[in-house]
DNA sequence: TAAAAATACTCCATAGGTATTTTAT
DNA sequence: ATAAAATACCTATGGAGTATTTTTA
């Protein structure tokens, strides 16, 4: 796991789909669909139901949100933290 | 910032040298001096005092290691998140 | 002078890009 | 028929390795 793909699936799960994720991220459609598909096979759990209508978050999903949004939080403040403690 | 350059610090810091640090990560000591070093440039911070006796934490970097192991911490509880909540 | 960190260089794994195909409505 | 995701293929960035040099206690 690695945050650029916790930044991606927070990306599509926002904007329920990675078309629209992917312009939003500056960068292509197909390595963001990559990402998303290796954080599934990682976690070994669907995040996403698929359809043409785009990407809508499964149970799974909608946990692994809350999750990355913890620590990607945590880690953006991670300067803060160093310099004025935390 | 990685979560491979968070692990690697945190190894340092636990070790007080690279050296050391980087055979209980099973890699080479280059890598892990300049994942460091990168570290300490994207934060603007000195995080060691380095000697010939290894690498003493200072007092941004004792700041980062406490915040470096929550972080690490959540990265970890992740797949059981995702399972069964959290 | 001996230990540890830092540097030079090379190589390779993987992240990202473009073009295209597949899928579902 | 169309809009979205998925795949194939290529490129390039960056992470890791070996060999060596620099530093300091």
């Amino acid at each position: 796991m690695s945050l650029t793909q916790l930044e991606y699936f927070v990306a599509v799960a926002e904007n329920g789909s990675v078309t629209r994720a992917a312009e939003k991220c500056f960068v292509s459609q197909p390595p963001m669909t990559r990402q998303i598909r290796a954080l599934e096979d990682e976690l070994r759990a669907k995040l996403f139901e698929r359809s043409t209508r785009g990407m809508q978050l499964t149970q799974e999903g909608e946990r692994l949100l809350r999750h990355a949004r913890s620590v990607l939080e945590l880690v953006k403040a991670t300067p803060g933290v160093v310099r004025r403690g935390g």
